[in-house]
RNA sequence: GGGCAGGUUCCAGAGUGGUCAAAUGGGACGGGCUGUAAACCCGUUGGCGCAAGCCUUCGAAGGUUCGAAUCCUCCCCUGCCCA
């Protein structure tokens, strides 16, 4: 296998990274690999906490492909055994361990999501509890004397819950040990993971100097930010891109993405070069350039990755259809109506809004839309027997057919 | 084992006996504007009720009181200090 030019490689592997530790280390390494025409192991670890991957996942898997596409060996680990655990990166609270079977599962998934970037013959899959699950107790305290617990405790996260009087149990703290084995396990050249992981991959680094083995390079990718732009997308907090989710959800959340966190998108799910982004940005700030134009192609592009062309085309197509023109959208759910039946009780019954009072407050301020028409009085019945289209707020639409 | 500090509505966080369904911020939702589900502006945000008002909620359970998120008891959970 040929390998690009290490000052190539350099700068398809930096795109996007927040953080490369150490770059010096990485060209002796790729400089190496391109002499001798090994390919590097590169690992990123997963929990198997998510069944369904996010666009804030597909970060690090994208930085993972661009190792894969110059021709170096990636494994996709996954962290079946520190999921037993429960990592607590990032989180203020410990989080709850999985079972052997909802790990399994979400392993399965992962596999079958991971493959609409990475190509599935170059890509290993590994579980670290295959190493991690045979470690006697005396290999695991011998692991845990390698580090102290004043180093541990540097860990941001662990250091700002113990300083405001969040709990810290043990087990949490034997994670980044328990990770940074993986790389030595492994043999790792390369760990790519979130900037959350900086202190477990510098662990791992580390441990590797402890077990004889030279240290990986780490790169760290930013976290990428929900649909909010301030906290990282994460599905705990509702913010996020699913990749399953249908290809009109997602160019609907895409648009909805302010104009500034649309470059950021760009940058960290797009293989849209840096130099191109810069000019778009340009061309928008000049005003010769529609920030909603670029980011439909923003939404086209992403909607490509985990769909496929044709379904990015329509989405954009029914986008415009119903916000643009502001028409019916094809697949509006179809709610049957069985009897006559007042309009607020036939909310509430389906869901469509939580409670009356709810009904009523968005009535009051001009939410419901019948036969695109406000209805003036709430205390409207539906009759059996016809149709009607409804809509609530902008972008919730209902048929209501006759039962048949 | 002892001492101390905490657990509030989706989240963060006020509130220390009535003026509390509970400040404020975030989020969410609705409207306006818009070639964006962007930005910006306005509004809403426990349930039932047209309304007056009623009901349920402030870790759990009991209690004091005309009245408790606020006081007492006990239980559960968390943290800190001492051992």
């Amino acid at each position: 296998m040929a390998f690009p030019a290490v000052a190539e490689q350099l700068d398809l592997l930096r795109k996007g990274a927040l953080e490369v530790i150490s770059e010096e280390d990485l060209e002796k390494k790729l400089a190496r690999s391109l002499k001798t025409g090994k390919p590097l192991l590169v690992k990123a670890g997963f929990d198997p906490t998510a069944p369904d991957i996010h666009l804030g996942h597909t970060v690090l898997i994208r930085k993972m492909k661009h190792f894969q596409d110059l021709g170096h060996a990636v494994v996709f680990l996954i962290g079946d055994f520190t999921g037993l655990i429960g990592d607590p990166s990032g989180r203020n609270k410990t989080r709850p361990p999985l079972s052997a079977e909802e790990i399994a599962g979400n392993a399965e998934t992962y596999k079958e999501q991971i493959f609409k970037l990475l190509d599935p013959e170059k890509t290993v899959i590994d579980f670290n509890s295959r190493w991690l699950g045979k470690l006697t107790s005396v290999e695991i305290i011998k692991l845990t004397a390698a580090y102290t617990v004043a180093r541990i405790l540097e860990r941001d996260d662990f250091s700002k819950r113990y300083k405001n009087g969040e709990p810290i149990s043990v087990h949490e703290l034997l994670y980044p040990l328990m990770q940074g084995y993986d790389s030595v396990a492994l043999h790792a050249d390369v760990e790519l993971g979130g900037s959350d992981q900086k202190f477990n991959l510098l662990v791992g680094r580390e441990l590797q100097r402890d077990y004889g083995q030279e240290p990986q390079v780490i790169v760290t990718m930013p976290l990428l930010e929900g649909l909010d732009g301030v906290q990282k997308m994460s599905k705990s907090l509702g913010n996020y891109i699913g990749i399953h989710e249908s290809p009109g959800e997602i160019f609907g959340k895409v648009m909805s993405v302010n104009d500034e966190l649309m470059f950021r998108y760009y940058d960290l799910l797009t293989d849209t070069p840096a130099r191109e982004i810069a000019r778009l940005k340009q061309e928008i700030a000049a005003g010769s350039l529609n920030p909603m134009a670029v980011k439909i192609a923003l939404a086209r592009s992403i909607i490509a990755d985990f769909h496929s062309k044709a379904a990015a085309e329509a989405a954009e197509a029914e986008f415009i259809k119903v916000f643009r023109n502001k028409e019916t959208p094809d697949d509006a759910e179809v709610l049957a109506l069985g009897e006559d039946e007042p309009l607020v009780d036939f909310l509430v019954r389906h869901n469509v809004l939580s409670s009356r009072g709810e009904v009523k407050r968005v009535h009051a301020q001009g939410g419901i839309y019948l036969d695109n028409e406000r209805p003036a009085e709430i205390a409207f019945t539906l009759k059996k027997g016809r149709s009607y289209l409804l809509k609530i707020g902008k972008r919730k639409f209902y048929r209501i057919e006759p039962l048949k």
